[in-house]
DNA sequence: CTCTCTGCAAATGCTTTGCAAACTC
DNA sequence: GAGTTTGCAAAGCATTTGCAGAGAG
């Protein structure tokens, strides 16, 4: 990720670095702006710091954020396999599931309308296998 | 929904009078609190008590409120028919789908999974009729 | 040495909360 | 009158921004 930085001009300093690590380490879970700066806090490094670096790691497409509900969003590496995060109401649990099925089976209602989704900024809430069941589902 | 109020031992105020009747208004209208709040100024009502209305009556399942993007929440009478929310990430305008469809097709996604959705409260990101094609979709 | 980053502090936008006064029943 | 609601003000959380100083190239 740092190469990808000097690539582009942009300099490597020890809060990129930082963070890269972090993200680098904790590979595809899902990481909140503070949980990155908890975790970088070695180098005293500033929430703002966190933000603008994510979003320049964003802009270079090696990360991505997802909103999995009301409270922080989550930021993590890029993936190989894009997907979609299926979160548990009840239990916070996520679920991944490859965006292909997903765009197939959400483009089959949202043709009709011309409409192109674009489904993996957003989760899709419910309950998990685990948590099914103990309550209806308004 | 003011004798629902009633019903439920609940008073019946100025206050929620108004935000009553403003809902009953827009109808179908997805608005903001601070929609809400600007629409019945009359009273010169506090946001703090469009939420703690806005709360009461979705409670007494009377009201919704959704998430349609960044940004505020959407509030809307509950309706008879529940659909879900296309919200195009160009113009900002939505598209109502019936939740049966989608939500049909978003299971045969999840159901492997054991997942059972609930996908009414998050909009689908998207572009609409009108703005799709224009930019390609990252 | 120049120009990009960072830390700090403050501001933003949305929503929630504490408390005393106002109002409904 | 008792108890729920309201307005006000302040706090909360996630995120953004301005600015001067520190650091990378």
């Amino acid at each position: 990720m740092l190469s990808e930085l000097r690539t582009h001009g942009l300099r490597v300093t020890g809060a990129r670095r930082a963070i890269c690590t972090v993200l680098a380490e904790t590979d595809a879970d899902h990481l909140t702006a503070a949980d990155i700066a908890a975790r970088a806090a070695d180098a005293g490094m500033d929430t703002s710091t966190v933000y603008r670096t994510l979003e320049v790691l964003e802009e270079l497409g090696l990360v991505e954020h997802v909103h999995l509900g009301h409270g922080a969003g989550a930021y993590h590496v890029a993936p190989d396999r894009p997907h979609h995060h299926l979160v548990c109401e009840v239990c916070g649990r996520t679920v991944d599931v490859p965006i292909a099925e997903l765009r197939r089976a959400i483009e089959s209602v949202t043709a009709p309308h011309g409409f192109v989704p674009d489904p993996a900024h957003f989760a899709i809430v419910g309950r998990c296998a685990r948590c099914a069941g103990r309550e209806p589902i308004t």
